[in-house]
Formats: structure tokens, sequence, C-alpha cells
DNA sequence: AGAAAACTGTGTCTCGCGGACACTGTTCGT
DNA sequence: ACGAACAGTGTCCGCGAGACACAGTTTTCT
């Protein structure tokens, strides 16, 4: 059952768009579906996406929408496809290093213009096609530098697992306003309170210096260990 | 009204025990309900963690807990706090490196023991004193070679990311019976049906190779990355 | 000592959620 | 023309978080 719910979420991101021949003609279709349940999560965050809200965006009943899509999970699937940026193209003049570099920064993009997107893309889940485009990015770029496949792979989770995390980190950061900013002004006074069990860290807040560079930062370490690693293939080669 | 809840949270996890005086003694605890609660989410994941299970687990009524904790956010803090290892004490022997390897694979265990704390650790949230002082572990080591503050802090995102990243892909992957395995294999199904358009994927994940290196690898690729840097600050000092 | 105040645990209520199901109305293939 | 397949709706259920009023218990103040 577990295994029908998975396969009709593949078909749904993966399949033909069905066409069924008799009946009413369907009234809604998937990406307007989806088009709304993202907007709803643009605005509210994914945790107000209900069905009740979605459906009243399109002036439908709840109900309507179970005929399109088998349940929220799916829905959500369908709004992650919709909402995520495609991958830049393998551009071939530049090097693996610029593209992944490139990669990064779009990717980043994408999670900076649809913060809930890091709600949604937590623990298993069917991947769509343009989710699966950005892992083959990293693959392709890093193709035929000595490194093998699982190694490729790993190197596609270290990229993503340290956007992701700047993209946290820039969330709760962001928008000066926002009860998230509360949190991180909450966090600034707690250190100062506990310096003395924590003076690392409480030092380290207290360092000035060039603020965002969180991403360009974890991103150059990483670059430089594989372009290592890259190297010492080449010289044992 | 936000910001207080934010007091809320911050008082409950960095507080003083709070000691009242008149009225009967109460029956529970936070430590008491807090592991309660990680037993809930250890045996049924996080997302059946509710307030009349965790309640029931203790023999009590859903609103007794309201006693304790203001709210669900609040509980799930507490179990965060409950739930996660004391990093590793900083050896002083040890460099920066091997200390920042065993850092990780300690967090790494954290998150295998509790795979819920990846759900849990999402979104913007109040830090508690255990979680912070991983945050300290990895400034710490990293204290005197050059780096200034927010590079150090930088660093910490970028390895709690990756962990986070190993935790997550290893979740999708474990115990070979349950949903997510299902989901992994209709993932290797889909990438077999679509080589042409995710060749290098594809490819890649016909390689065969040691498989679990992933923790290793990108943690190695990190250290490296951070070793250079350190290593040219120290020429240019 | 006694009364008031503060506190704990409970029962009841509301609202919003996801989803099942039966029903009406529409459209197309035969 | 007629019946099958399909679209959208209304009603219902169970579960969740949380508000609130209440009864019982313990401390403190007069």
């Amino acid at each position: 059952m577990m295994a029908e719910a998975a396969n009709d979420t593949v078909r749904l991101l993966w399949g033909p768009p069905a066409r069924p021949t008799r009946g009413p003609k369907p009234a809604l279709s998937l990406e307007r579906i989806a088009a709304a349940g993202v907007e709803v999560a643009d605005a509210e965050g994914l945790a107000s996406v209900s069905m009740q809200k979605v459906a009243g965006l399109l002036d439908f009943t709840k109900m309507s929408l179970y005929r399109y899509v088998p349940g929220k999970a799916e829905l959500i699937a369908l709004m992650v496809e919709s909402a995520v940026d495609a991958p830049p193209d393998a551009s071939e003049g530049a090097d693996w290093r610029d593209q992944l570099t490139a990669w990064a920064h779009h990717l980043a993009e994408s999670f900076a213009r649809h913060p809930w997107l890091l709600d949604a893309t937590v623990g298993a889940r069917v991947i769509g096609p343009k989710e699966l485009s950005w892992l083959e990015g990293v693959v392709t770029a890093l193709d035929g530098h000595g490194l093998t496949g699982p190694e490729r792979m790993d190197a596609a989770v270290l990229l993503t697992g340290h956007v992701r995390g700047i993209a946290a980190q820039a969330r709760a950061a962001g928008s000066a306003a926002t009860p998230e900013a509360e949190l991180l002004a909450a966090l600034g006074t707690v250190v100062r309170e506990h310096a003395d069990r924590f003076p690392a860290v409480a030092a380290a807040m207290a360092d000035p210096g060039g603020r965002d560079q969180a991403l360009e930062f974890g991103l150059e370490r990483i670059l430089d260990g594989l372009a290592a690693l890259i190297e010492r293939r080449a010289d044992t080669a």
C-alpha cells in the first residue's frame, strides 16, 4: 500500500499527462494546482498549505483537488517540482569548478526564492525530474576527472548539504521584521549571557568581518578539497 | 507575541528549573515529558508525536502537559535537547583535524540514533545549550589558526550541513524493509528508465564502489579545503 | 486557626486538518 | 439513445492543537 502511494507519485511526477477520454473536461490542471500551492507556501509558509486554502485560491472545493492528486504529499511533491528552477546547463567551455560554482549559486537562489523548499525536501520522498537534473548537473561536471561514480554522487550530497545549510541560515537571518529575526536576536542574547560556557562562539560572534560570505566560504573549501583529490588522482594515473 | 513565545522557549531551555512555591507538587517533570516524547519519536517518527500520545505514555491527560510546556514547539525543543548527545570534549592533545573528524562522527551518530532529529531541527527555532555546545566545539577546534570569527562559524555551518545531508541519505537507505527503501528502489527504477535524460547519474549509480563512504568522503574534502586555507594564512602571516 | 491565593490535573469545547464516501451532473463511445 | 466513465460537491469521521472553566491541593498571610 505504501508501494502504491510511491508508484502514484512517480506516475504524477514522471508519467505522461494521463489522457483520459470520457466524462466532462477537467476544469483544473496539475500545473494550476501546483502553482496555487506554491503561492500559498510563498506567502504563508509550507505549514499553511492545506487542501482547503489551495482549493479556495482556485475557487474550488477541497475535495475536487483529490480528483487530480491522491493526497497532500503528492501535492507538495508537485509544488517542489514546480517551484525549483532548472539547473544551469553545463556550458561545455567552463571547467568543473566554474560549473559547480554556478550550480551552487543557482540552487541557493531557488531556496532563497522559496524558503519553504527547505521544509518540503526533508525526509524520504519521491524525487522529480527537475530535482534529479540538479544531481545530474554535479555528476556531469565531475565526469572524467578520475572520480568513481559513488564519489561523484557523494560530492553531490556534499554540495547540496552545504547549500541547504546556508539557505537555512539565510532564512533565519532574513527579512529583519519577521519572527525569525526574533529568534536570532534571542540567540545573540543567550550567547552573550552565557559567554563563560561558550567562549569561542561568543568571541567569534563578536568578531567583525564580512558577513554573507557563508555560501562562498564553504563552497571554496569544498571545491579546494575536490581539486586536491582530483590532482592526486591525476598524479597516480 | 511571537517574541513572548521565543522568550518562553529560551527560559525553558536555558533558564533555571523554575522553582515555584505554592500549590500541589508537580507530578511530572520536563525531563520525563521530554523522555516520553523521545520514546514516541524514536518508535514512530516525529510526525506521530502528539500531546495525546506523549501524555498517554505517562498516564496523564493531554492538557496536563500544558502546565509544563507552553505548546508543541517547545516540547520538541526539549526533546531535541534531551536526545542530542554532548559533543566530544576537545581533547587538547589532538590537532584540529582529528577533533573535527571525531566531532562529525559523533554528530552523525546522534542523527543515526534519533533519525527524527533531522525533522526536528529544520527551520527557525530556539537553540538549546547542548546544541550550542556542538557549535562551540567547531569554533574552538579552529581557534588560533588564522581564521576570522565569521569564518570559523561558516566552517561550523559547512560541517553541520554535511553531516545532516549524510544522515538524511542514510535514513533513506536504512533498514531495508521500511517504506523508505521503497522510495529508493523507485528512484533506481526511474533513473534506469530515463537513462537517456540522466546519463551521468545512471552511469554513476551503475558504477560499483565501496558504499557507505559518503560521510568520510565529504568530510575529507572539507577538511582538505580547510587545511589549504589554514596553510595559506600561515604563509602570508 | 482560618481564609485567601497559587498551583496542579481534568473535562469539555472549538476549530482546522486530511481523507472516505455517496451523490448529482456532464460527456463520450457504442 | 443509452450507459459507462468521469468531474465536482456536500456530508461525515477521526485526529490534532489549544482555550477555558473547574475542582482539589498546598502554601502563605493575617
